[in-house]
DNA sequence: GAGTTTGAAACT
DNA sequence: CAGTTTCAAACTC
C-alpha cells in the first residue's frame, strides 16, 4: 500500500527532489509520511474529468451536510469544475435537444431517440471516454471506505486518522449514508457515456443470479447505460466521499481525498465483488460483496458494526429466509421512508444502484436484471432481514411504506420462481405491486414504478410501457421534465425522520414523530383510513400539512390536538437541542457521522427554483405519529441508534439552510394553509430539523440528467 | 376479474 | 392558484 501510494504520489516535483527526499527518507518510511504523500494535490483535479458526466444539478445536490469551510471550498471548486464539464456529457439534454427545461420536447425527442437506436448509440459513442480505471478505483474506494471490505488491505483507516476511521468502522451504519449518497447521486447522473468496460460487455445478457453469486463475474454489463450510471456513480461517489472524508478529517480536503482514492481504491479493485460495473446493480453487488466479506471474514474487521457481524452471518446462505424487504425495492422513496434503519439505508443505497431510471433516481429493475434483482434483493434483504430480526420483527411488515417499490422489485422476481416464491412469502402480498398503467406509458407519476424511480418489469401489466431500460433516454427526459416542474416529484413521499431526539421526547408514546408524509394527503372520503391516503399507506400519521377531511388516520390524525401539541413541543425541544448541541456534534463528530441522505437531497433540491407545494418543514415535524412501527410490529425497527440519529439530524440541519437558501422559497416551508408550523425563511433554524427529515432520501432530482 | 371509488397527478 | 380532467391504485363485489 505504501508503495503504491508513493508511486501515485510520486509526482514530477517529487522526483526532482529525490535527493532532498533522501535526507528525509526516514520520514518517508513512516506511515505519516506516506499519508502525507497520499495527499496528492493532483487528486482533486483527477476527479474533474470523471465528473464530466455529472449534471450541473449535481452540484446543488452535493451534500450540504459538510459545512466545514474546508469542505465547502473543496466542494465549490470541484463542483464548479464538474458543472462546466457536465454539459458535454449530456448532449442530448443540453446541446442537442436544448435544455431539458424544454418540457414539451423532452419526451418527444427522447422518444425519437428511442425509436432510432442509432441515435442513442451515437450519443453514447460521442460520450467522452472516461478513465475507467480511475473510476473503478474511486468507486472502489467509496465502497471500501464505506464497507471496510475485509479483503482490502488498504483501508481508509490506514490513511485516515485512526480515530476517524475507527468511528466509522465502529458502525457500518454510519458508513451507509456515504454509500447511499454516492451511489444515488452517481446513478442519477445521467449516463450517456459508456465506459470501456461497458462497451465490452454491452449487449451481453447476464445471468444476474450467477453474477451476483460470483463476484468476479459481475463485470458483465447488461446495458451500456449501466456503465454510465456506474461511472457517474463512481465519480460522484468519489467526490462525495472525498469531501466527506476530508470533512471528517477536517484536514486538507483535497489532499485527503486523493489519498483515499488511491489507497482504498486499489484494494477494492482487487476485490471484484466490490465494484460491479453494472451500473445500477453495482450497489447491490457491493452490498453483496459486503455481505460476503462479512460472512467470510466477519472477524477480520473488528470495527465492523455489531449488527453486520451478527446479522449477516446468520442470514448468509439462507435465501429462503431472506424475505423481501419492503424497502428492498430500493426505491428512493423507500429510503426516505425508512431513514432510521441504517441497514435499510444500505439496502436503499443498493437500490439506487439499481435505479437507473434516471439519473435521478434510479432503481433499475429492468427485466433483464430481474435475476439480479432477486439476488440483489436477497442481499439487501438479508441485511434488512437482519435488522428486522434484530429487532425481533419480521421484515415483511416494513414493506408498507415502501410497498410500491417493493412491488417492482418483487415483480422482477418472476424469472426465478423460487426466489419469487420466497419474496412473495416474505412480502405477504402487501408489498407486491406492479403497475398497471394503460395510458401513461409509465412515464408519469401515476405509474408507481416510474414514481418510485424504478423500471417496470415484465410482471407489470402496463401497456406501451416506456419505463424500461431500453427507453432510458425517454425515461430520463421525462423524469427531468417532471422534476423541472416539481423538483420534489420523485422525493420520497413519506419521510421518516430518524431523530432520536424526537423519539426521546415522544418516547412515552413510542411513536417517533419524525415520520410524515412529505406533502400531506388530501383525502376527502377515505378518512385517511385506506390506502388511498398516502399518509396511511406510508404508515404515517397525518399532519398539519394534510388537507384531509375527516381524518381518522390510525397512525395519527392531523387534527389530533394532543398530537399537535406534542409535535410543537417536540419540535421546539428538538430545535433547541439541535441548535445547542448538534452543531458542535457536527463539527466535532463528523468523523463518526455518516453523511445523511438528507444532505444529498438537500443539495439536489438546492437547484430547485420552485419548491413543490409540499412543505418540507412540517414533514420532519413530530406532529404525526408514526405508529407504523407499531402497526407493522416493528417498534424500533426504523429507529437507528440514537447516536446516529443525532448525527443525521445535525447534518440535516446544516443542510437545510443551504437547501432553503438555494431554493429561496418560503413556500417550501409550508404550502398548506393550515400550516401552523410554517417555517419562514428566517425560521429555517426552527424548521431545519423538519426539513432535513423530510428531505431524507429521495432520488436526486437535480442529478437527473 | 370487472367495475367502482378514490385521490394524486396532470392539465387548463 | 384554483378548478377540472386524467390516471391508476385501492377497493368492492
Amino acid at each position: 500500500m505504501a508503495e503504491e501510494q508513493r508511486e501515485v504520489m510520486d509526482t514530477p516535483e517529487r522526483s526532482n527532489n529525490n535527493h532532498i527526499a533522501t535526507s528525509i527518507s526516514k520520514f518517508e518510511d513512516s506511515p505519516v509520511f506516506n499519508f502525507l504523500n497520499s495527499l496528492s494535490p493532483i487528486k482533486p483535479v483527477k476527479s474533474m474529468p470523471i465528473s464530466q458526466t455529472i449534471n450541473p444539478l449535481s452540484f446543488s445536490s452535493f451534500p450540504s451536510v459538510f459545512t466545514s469551510p474546508n469542505i465547502n471550498s473543496l466542494r465549490e471548486s470541484r463542483f464548479l469544475r464538474r458543472h462546466q464539464l457536465s454539459d458535454p456529457s449530456k448532449p442530448e439534454f443540453s446541446s442537442d435537444n436544448g435544455s431539458m427545461a424544454d418540457k414539451g420536447k423532452v419526451n418527444v425527442e427522447a422518444t425519437k431517440k428511442l425509436d432510432d437506436p442509432r441515435t442513442s448509440d451515437e450519443e453514447m459513442a460521442s460520450e467522452p471516454s472516461y478513465e475507467c480505471s480511475k473510476i473503478v478505483t474511486e468507486f472502489a474506494e467509496n465502497f471500501n471506505f464505506d464497507y471496510n471490505s475485509p479483503n482490502s488491505n488498504i483501508r481508509p483507516k490506514d490513511c485516515l486518522e485512526g480515530k476517524h476511521m475507527t468511528d466509522y468502522e465502529s458502525s457500518s451504519l454510519a458508513l451507509v449514508p456515504f454509500v447511499e449518497d454516492a451511489s444515488r447521486r452517481s446513478l442519477y447522473m445521467n449516463p450517456h457515456g459508456v465506459s470501456q468496460i461497458d462497451r465490452s460487455k454491452e449487449g451481453s445478457s447476464c445471468d444476474w443470479e450467477s453474477l451476483i453469486s460470483d463476484a468476479p463475474d459481475m463485470l458483465n454489463y447488461e446495458s451500456p447505460n449501466v456503465s454510465e450510471s456506474y461511472k457517474k456513480l463512481v465519480d460522484y461517489g468519489t467526490s462525495f466521499n472525498t469531501c466527506m472524508k476530508n470533512d471528517m478529517q477536517n484536514t486538507q480536503p483535497r489532499e485527503g481525498s486523493g489519498m483515499m482514492e488511491n489507497a482504498v481504491t486499489d484494494d477494492i479493485i482487487d476485490d471484484p465483488s466490490l465494484y460491479n460495473p453494472k451500473g445500477w446493480c453495482l450497489v447491490f453487488d457491493i452490498a453483496g460483496a459486503r455481505r460476503k466479506h462479512l460472512d467470510g471474514n466477519t472477524s477480520s474487521d473488528v470495527n465492523t458494526s455489531s449488527n453486520d457481524q451478527n446479522l449477516v452471518p446468520s442470514r448468509t446462505g439462507n435465501d429462503s429466509s431472506r424475505c423481501v424487504l419492503p424497502s428492498i425495492g430500493l426505491h428512493l422513496n423507500a429510503i426516505a421512508a425508512t431513514p432510521k434503519d441504517f441497514k435499510i439505508v444500505n439496502n436503499e443505497a443498493l437500490a439506487f444502484g439499481r435505479l437507473l431510471i434516471g439519473p435521478s433516481s434510479s432503481v433499475n429493475s429492468h427485466p433483464p436484471t430481474q435475476e439480479m434483482l432477486n439476488n440483489t434483493l436477497a442481499v439487501a434483504s438479508s441485511e434488512r432481514d437482519i435488522d428486522s430480526i434484530e429487532n425481533g420483527v419480521l421484515p415483511v411488515e416494513d414493506a408498507l411504506p415502501i410497498s410500491g417499490f417493493m412491488a417492482n422489485e418483487e415483480t422482477n422476481q418472476i424469472s426465478p420462481k423460487k426466489k419469487r416464491r420466497r419474496f412473495d412469502q416474505a412480502m405477504e402480498g402487501e408489498s407486491c405491486k406492479r403497475c398497471n398503467c394503460k395510458k401513461s406509458k409509465c412515464l408519469k407519476l401515476y405509474c408507481e414504478c416510474f414514481a418510485a424511480g424504478v423500471y417496470c418489469v415484465d410482471s407489470c401489466s402496463c401497456i406501451e410501457c416506456f419505463n424500461k431500460p431500453a427507453h432510458e433516454d425517454t425515461v430520463l427526459a421525462t423524469r427531468r421534465q417532471i422534476e423541472s416542474r416539481n423538483p420534489l416529484a420523485f422525493a420520497p413521499k413519506v419521510i421518516r425522520g430518524s431523530d432520536s431526539i424526537s423519539e426521546t421526547w415522544v418516547e412515552s408514546s413510542k411513536t417517533p414523530a419524525s415520520a410524515r408524509h412529505k406533502r400531506g394527503c388530501n383525502c376527502k372520503k377515505s378518512g385517511c383510513l385506506k390506502k388511498y391516503c398516502e399518509c396511511y399507506q406510508g404508515g404515517v400519521g397525518c399532519s398539519i400539512n394534510c388537507r384531509c377531511e375527516g381524518c381518522k388516520n390510525a397512525f395519527g390524525r392531523k387534527d389530533g390536538i394532543e398530537v399537535e401539541l406534542e409535535e410543537d413541543e417536540t419540535n421546539t425541544t428538538e430545535k433547541s437541542i439541535l441548535d445547542n448541541s448538534l452543531q458542535s456534534d457536527l463539527e466535532q463528530n463528523m468523523d463518526s457521522v455518516p453523511p445523511a441522505t438528507p444532505s444529498r437531497t438537500i443539495r439536489e433540491f438546492s437547484s430547485m427554483k420552485k419548491p413543490p407545494r409540499s412543505s418540507y418543514p412540517s414533514i420532519g415535524s413530530s406532529s404525526g405519529f408514526n405508529t407504523s412501527n407499531q402497526v407493522y410490529g416493528k417498534p424500533s425497527f426504523f429507529q437507528p441508534p440514537p447516536k446516529f440519529d443525532n448525527h443525521f439530524e445535525n447534518f440535516r440541519e446544516d443542510e437545510i439552510p443551504e437547501f432553503l437558501q438555494e431554493s429561496s422559497s418560503p413556500g417550501i416551508n409550508s404550502s398548506s394553509p393550515n400550516r401552523k408550523r410554517v417555517s419562514p425563511p428566517g425560521g429555517l433554524k426552527s424548521s431545519r430539523k423538519l426539513i432535513l427529515q423530510s428531505i431524507p432520501s429521495f432520488p436526486s432530482l437535480a442529478s437527473n440528467q
